[in-house]
Formats: C-alpha cells, structure tokens, sequence
DNA sequence: ACCCTTTGATTGACTAGGAAACTACACGAT
DNA sequence: ATCGTGTAGTTTCCTAGTCAATCAAAGGGT
C-alpha cells in the first residue's frame, strides 16, 4: 500500500527521450566530419526534394517554429549551403534555395543517416523494427493530430 | 533504378526524435505551471531517492555532463529547491541536497509524469505498449553500454 | 484614401545540452 | 617536501529550440 512515487523509468517518455538523444548524438558524430549539424541535414533534405521554399513553409514542413528556420537558416548561408533570396511580390517573404555544393552534399549525408540507423537498430529482430517503425509512426500521427490535450 | 537518396521519414532515428520531442513538450507544458522545467523535475526525482549527492554522481546516473549538472543545479538553486553544501573532507568536492518544498513537489510532479505518459499513449494497445516498453529499454542498454561504434 | 488586421520574418530572452579549457584541491611517488 | 597526475566543479562557446515581442509589408472595409 505504499503510495510510492512513480520512478522515471516508469515512463515510456523517459526511455524515449534517453534512446532518442543517443541516436541524435551519434548521428552528429557522424556528421561532424562533413561539417554539418543534424537539423542542417533535415533542412538540406526537406530542400533537396522542394526546391525554392519560403521559410514559413520549411518551419511547417519541419514542425519548428519561424524563429528556429531562422536562425538554421542563418547558419547554413553562412556555411555557403543555403541562398536566401527575396520575394519578387511580396516585400515580406523570401525563398530558401540550396547552393551547388549543398546539392552535392545531401546524398553523402543521406547514406550516413543510413549508416547510423543501421548502427542503432541493428540489434534489434526484423520484427521489432517494424513494430517500433509502426508504433512510432502511429504516434506521431496521433500527437501531431491532436496536439495532446493537456486534460 | 534510381539510386534515390534516402528519405528523412526512412529512418527510425527520425520519428523517435519526432515523438521524444512531442511527447517532452507536452510533459513541458504540463510542469510549467509548477514552475519546473522537465530536467529539473528529473533531477529531483533522482535526488528524492538517493538524499545527498555529488554532482559528478548526479551526471552519471542521469547521463549527463558536469557542465549540464553545475548550469541545472545553479537553477535549482535559484528557486529554492536545492542547497549546495561544501564538503568538509575534500575541499573540492560538494554535495546536493532537495529542499523541503522540493520533496512537498515532488509527488505532485510524478503524478502530472504520470498522467502526461498516459495522454501521450493512451491510443496504443496494451501489446504495442508492452513492446514499444521492451524495445527501448533494450535499444538503451546496447546503446549505453557499446557507446555506438563509428564504423 | 485611410485605418486595422493579418502575415512573413527577425530578434531577444530563456531552457537544454555537449565539448573543451580552466581552477582547485587531493594524493601518491619520489 | 615537492612534484606530477588525477579528479571535482565551473565556465565559455557552441548548437538547438521555444515563446513573445517587434517590424514591415499586404490587403480589406469603410
């Protein structure tokens, strides 16, 4: 009967955000040698696809908010991979569009995504990785849908 | 044929960012009105078990860095929910102690952990629950002990 | 024609964290 | 006794993100 306080490790968030930030980690490891950050390469991927984006559109895309877009976005025209470019009508907005040399970058990027992926998950029976893809991909669905009612 | 670049939604890595970070937000939120942020509630929970701590104690068993420990403590500190007490044998060492009101919050803020654990989960089947519980903690543990060799 | 509201983007202040340099102190070996 | 090495904490600099305030440009209503 003791009315114990719940442990952190009674939570699935917990365990979530402990695997989460390993992967993330070892990820920038990687991607340290190509001189990039891992929401540099979410960006220059999202772009690679979409080619000129207003910054509005890449936050929404992201799920980040503008001042975030910003402020990655300032990064990467600094490191010559990103070319902001203003909006012919209207005086507000711009366009993101990825240099040359980012275009270049992104599927050596991209195969070193695949790498750690494969690195983190390799343990794990074919099984339980379709069952974490599934479960994770319900969920996302799910919070992005309804923002979590916060009761 | 076409030797695609890989998706950003191909990699497991991915929604486990996407679905750590919802879920912390909305947890985030949840705490604010207590005026606590989610690593401060960690580290009272750690702390709420093992009384007095070392800081460097502290970072280990939270898998953080000293630097991220001495900053968390400093805010602690500062809304009087922690005291720093010098050490009398080793002059450089400290030890950490929760404050009554912290261990008053404490049950509080495991109950509102509980409940955000819940709402954020709440649509999985009790089998998906159980398996997404599994395949973490063990993704963890390989992840923790190996540190992910870089090929 | 003018005001009001909306929208695009930026900025400032904050939490959160890593990496690395740095300061004290402790302690063993010589 | 001193010197070197290791250890405890702090600090600085960086990325990463939020929220809220701000500014400028668009555009609609009267």
């Amino acid at each position: 009967m003791t009315a114990s306080v719940s442990d952190l490790t009674d939570h699935l968030g917990f365990w979530l955000r402990q695997v989460s930030n390993h992967v993330s980690q070892a990820f920038a490891r990687r991607l340290a040698d190509q001189g990039v950050t891992v929401a540099e390469w979410a960006v220059m991927r999202v772009m690679f696809d979409e080619a000129p984006m207003a910054p509005s559109r890449l936050a929404d895309r992201m799920g980040l908010t503008r001042g975030a877009v910003t402020r990655l976005a300032d990064r990467l025209v600094a490191k010559g991979l990103l070319l902001r470019e203003a909006s012919a009508e209207d005086g507000r907005a711009q366009t993101l569009v990825l240099t040359a040399p980012a275009r270049d970058l992104v599927p050596r990027l991209a195969a070193l995504a695949d790498a750690n992926d494969a690195a983190c998950f390799a343990h794990l029976a074919p099984a339980d990785r379709a069952a974490l893809d599934r479960i994770l991909k319900d969920t996302a669905a799910r919070l992005g849908a309804t923002a979590v009612a916060i009761d």
